[in-house]
DNA sequence: TTAATTTGTAACAAAACTGTAACAAAGGGA
DNA sequence: TCCCTTTGTTACAGTTTTGTTACAAATTAA
């Protein structure tokens, strides 16, 4: 499983509770303590789904709901919203303000990341399946493989990683810093030039026959599939 | 983030901790130490949002208030109050002269951002949405892409900036330095002349098939999106 | 171990983009 | 009207960015 996760929540346990089994599940995760950060922060991360809490020392998670759902490039993005115990009233306003989920605290785990994959599955398919697909484009997560038109594309591990990355969010432009960061390991320096040799390497290996590209260069500001 | 940001505040050191971390974030900012200065020039920089300090050496904040709310370009210009603690009774009277929303000192900088991204967010979707679109153009942050009527347009780098520019504030009028300070990368130096030949190619590139000119000269003054 | 695969980098080629100059056209004022 | 200022347009050389290839080092598989 796959995918950007921000948690907005005050209680520092619970953020390193549920970040660190996230990030063993293969999601990448941030956090904010309050409300005004997160906020801010999430644009920077641009994440797939939010972990919100309902109760927080500045902003409420109504009024943050609220605030995301007037963002333009935020109206969709999947919240689920985390309450403490007693606050079953309140549920009938949070989704008036338009929450996706809910889980009332205490939780377990297991609880948590069905509903991520549950409310993941409906907004962004390719954010948790093993299969992701864009066009004629077809890659088994499980089987690591990778198919054009049903024909099976043999890819190196670099490759696989790098197409793996750009069918999460296709048409979405990301710059080679971007790119780095999401698909080599933490923590290895590379040239930034690299990557314009891998895309060429991918290129060559999904462009079977007669086949248009489907990826695309923008020029001064990275890659992008299609 | 994007848009123009005029601060009236007679504290020099807020002036600079604000300044500093909103062009940080992308923000045009400029400031003045007094009301009366402020006035002035206000109508030069042509702001998007004021931050406006409540108590100043010559003017109250509120009479700045009144006088912008007199002046028809001014009647929407959205204005952010800045009070000491304890004024909190002078909130009431403020809000009657026509002022967005509070801020306390001492702030952080992250609640002001959010309290200028919420009232920008009311008045001018543009400044911090990814999709801007004017008339039949539509210019798409995420995937670096241009339509206009649905058609796709390709721009090249310099092109793309200038039109995201103007799109942020359509019909307002740029000069000259102003563009050249605003979708150039700082310590360039270019001619201005320079501006007149993107113009040129950014006009040739969207003006497609029998469509209207978008793009106004305002002779001895500069370009505006119609 | 050896062989095969994969990886990162450098070097050069190709393409796209940029800024400037030069001249043409248009606008404004006397 | 003429003259002066401003803007439009084009071509071109120089720069930047990207594409492509080759190769050696590192890693993996046999």
């Amino acid at each position: 499983m796959n995918g950007r996760i921000f948690i907005i929540e005050d209680e520092p346990s619970i953020i390193q509770l549920v970040q660190h089994n996230l990030e063993k599940n293969g999601f990448i995760v941030s956090s904010s303590l309050n409300g005004n950060d997160g906020l801010k922060e999430l644009k920077k991360f641009q994440p797939d789904l939010l972990l919100l809490d309902w109760m927080l020392p500045d902003l409420s998670g109504i009024e943050i709901c609220k605030s995301i759902r007037k963002d333009n490039s935020f109206k969709s993005l999947p919240i689920i919203m985390l309450t403490a115990k007693g606050e079953e009233e309140d549920k009938i306003k949070g989704l008036d303000s338009g929450v996706d989920d809910y889980l009332t605290k205490p939780f377990s785990f297991n609880e948590l990341k069905s509903r991520i994959k549950a409310v993941l599955r409906r907004s962004n398919p390719n954010t948790v399946s093993n299969n992701l697909t864009y066009d004629d484009l077809n890659l088994d997560r499980i089987e690591k493989r990778v198919y054009r038109d049903d024909q099976e594309i043999q890819l190196g591990p670099t490759e696989f990683r790098l197409l793996e990355f750009f069918l999460v969010n296709p048409k979405r432009v990301y710059s080679r810093d971007q790119i780095l960061e999401n698909v080599w390991p933490n923590n290895v320096n590379v040239e930034s030039r690299t990557i314009d040799v891998h895309i060429r390497r991918l290129r060559k290996s999904i462009n079977i026959k007669n086949k248009k590209e489907l990826i695309r260069t923008v020029r001064s500001s990275g890659y992008s599939l299609i």
